[in-house]
RNA sequence: GCGCCCGUAGCUCAGGUGGAUAGAGCAUCAGCCUUCUAAGCUGAGGGUCGUGCGUUCGAAUCGCACCGGGCGCACCA
């Protein structure tokens, strides 16, 4: 109905001569302003110069609307014309949702779009921390927006299994299996100190045979590699499904190397003479295409930049295929992303196909101070401590409940109490007391089927909490696009808030026929868009508290 | 010094890509239990949207300058 009155909008625009305004029909913030708001006065009163109050008016006498879709117009403050729909078309929309049910609030604007989301990406070298945890709920969180928004989406992992670091793990893990065998041995400088490396050590030692970590260290390397880098992404992936995050895909760097790309990346490059000697080193022409200053692709010590296996793994990603990469990355890498986008156009690849969502720091206050340590990991609080702290609902949605780039506090003793102080709680228990009054009612919601009247929905509540359900699509096309699950957040809290105060001033149970089978349409439609956003973020839906 | 992000109620934060009287939660204060979960609900107070100019019919939103905070400026990863 909405498409209706903006094609209207747009014929009476151009018979008024203003065929071109960019008008939006949108649905206004305050109910006040009815069902759906257009600024088109607006924009052809500032072409003309003229008073917007007397150009609305002048459009709304040229509006020519089919009976039943519009029940009253009125113009309003500076020119805005409202618009309130007929009612019958509200309970057309009631049914509509009831329909749909799981479906509700899909859409496909992104068919055909093939995008690879790349997020928590850590170091195999120890335990995720908290800040992982942020990265991995936003990660999933866009992608499952995406998904829902018709685009095909592939979740991936990018594992940083080569470097030095990887030598500095594997002989920080000697050390420990040598201090376990009674040997004397000293961490490697810069070596990893945590605790893990020691419980590593141990499982090693049972693992392993013994010969082998009786013999020269040069001998053992290639299996301690082998075992540690093992060992730390069966943990990761174990704490990830606990946290209900699963990826399509691991991609290692140590196989970029081992697969020649980076030899193509480097002769493609050169081809297309965007390299150079100087110095010793071998540099990336970056300023030609936005950089501030050009890159160094080899060090005059013979060995690569990071830039080099990242940048053949990003030329990898589009040739698998996809028109759109989003890397969740944290803020501190933020400085790099400059040179990584100059260096896919430098490749001949369009701006729009790399995007870069950033994730701040994460603090963790637990009893009003802030958690630092981590007995296990070290100087940093790990995934795993938090999640048996809050558990894994708790944890997304407040990860989830802010924009990524702003620094986010987690209140542990928020995030675990069981009171509407709770946003995650507050949620969850909307839909639980939703629940509840079908199975106290005896019936499940679908028995009660899709028809409504209108009529029978007596109270300004109903009508309010139904408009709320009915903007739930466009807030899940509006996060997709921008990369923003906290909207669902925000309006899942807002519709909350509305439930919570309709179940307190309406009963459906007991009320005469007509509202009670209304009203129990209604409670189903609002337990389904509960549930459908709760789902999406990856949150349970819980029937009872 | 240069670049990016941020500054909104006592606190934590929302404020589709310029719209109508700037919102929510917490906290504070005042109320509400014959009710489908009181694990709840209702109401009230509280703001120079960092500051100043500018663009516009209209600015928290866009531009410029300044103040204050964070991060980044590698032949590290």
């Amino acid at each position: 109905m909405s498409a209706v009155i903006r094609a209207e909008l747009a014929r009476v625009a151009s018979a008024l001569g203003a065929a071109e305004a960019p008008f939006v029909l949108e649905r206004p913030r305050d109910l006040g302003h009815g069902d759906l708001a257009t600024n088109l006065a607006l924009l052809i009163a500032r072409e003309r110069k003229a008073n917007p109050r007397k150009v609305a008016a002048e459009v709304v006498a040229a509006l020519v609307l089919p009976e039943g879709v519009v029940e009253k117009t009125e113009i309003a403050g500076p020119g805005f014309i409202n618009f309130w729909l007929a009612g019958d078309q509200l309970a057309a929309a009631l049914g509509a949702i009831v329909r749909a049910g799981d479906a509700y609030g899909r859409a496909d604007f992104g068919r055909g779009v093939r995008v690879n989301v790349e997020f928590v990406s850590a170091n195999p070298t120890g335990p995720l921390h908290v800040g992982h945890g942020r990265g991995a709920a936003l990660g999933d969180g866009i992608a499952a927006l995406l998904e829902e928004t018709g685009h095909a989406v592939t979740r991936e992992f990018y594992i940083n299994d080569a470097g030095v670091q990887i030598d500095r793990l594997v002989e920080s893990l000697w050390a420990r299996i040598q201090q376990q065998r009674g040997v004397p041995a000293a961490l490697p400088e810069g070596g990893y100190q945590g605790e893990y490396l020691s419980e590593a050590a141990e499982r090693a030692l049972v693992e392993l045979e013994p010969p082998l970590l009786a013999g020269s260290r040069e001998a053992a390397t290639p299996a301690l590699r082998r075992f540690i880098l093992g060992q730390q992404r069966k943990e990761q992936d174990e704490l990830l499904r606990d946290f209900g995050v699963r990826f399509d895909q691991h991609s290692s760097e140590q196989a970029i190397y081992d697969s020649g790309r980076i030899d193509v990346l480097l002769a493609e490059l050169d081809a297309k003479g965007l390299t150079y000697t100087h110095e010793n080193a071998l540099w990336l022409r970056t300023t030609e295409f936005g950089d501030d200053k050009d890159r160094v692709l080899r060090k005059s010590d013979g060995t690569l930049t990071y830039l080099v296996p990242d940048l053949a793994y990003h030329r990898d990603k589009h040739e698998r295929g996809f028109d759109r990469v989003i890397d969740v990355w944290g803020a501190d890498h933020h400085g790099y992303i400059p040179r990584m986008r100059a260096a896919l156009r430098a490749l001949g690849y369009p701006d729009e196909f790399f995007e870069v969502a950033l994730v701040q720091l994460v603090k963790v206050v637990k009893g009003g101070e802030e958690v630092r340590m981590s007995k296990r990991a070290g100087d940093f609080v790990t995934l795993r401590e938090l999640l048996d702290w809050v558990g894994s609902d708790a944890a997304r949605y407040f990860f989830l409940m802010r924009k990524g780039e702003t620094p986010f506090v987690f209140d542990v003793d928020l995030a675990r109490k069981q009171t509407d102080e709770n946003p995650v709680f507050y949620v969850q228990m909307a839909h639980a007391r939703l629940s509840g009054i079908f199975r106290v009612g005896g019936m499940t919601p679908e028995q009660v089927g899709d028809s409504a009247e209108l009529a029978a929905l007596t109270a300004p509540e109903d009508a309010e909490l139904l408009k709320l359900l009915i903007r739930f699509p466009d807030q899940v096309a509006g996060a997709a696009r921008e990369r923003e699950p906290h909207r669902i957040t925000g309006y899942l809290e807002e519709l909350a808030r509305s439930v919570h105060y309709w179940y307190h001033h309406c009963r459906v149970l007991g009320e005469p026929e007509a509202t009670e089978r209304s009203r129990l349409v209604l409670a189903r439609a609002a337990r389904q868009v509960l549930r459908n956003g709760l789902t999406l973020l990856g949150l349970s839906a819980p029937d009872r508290m």
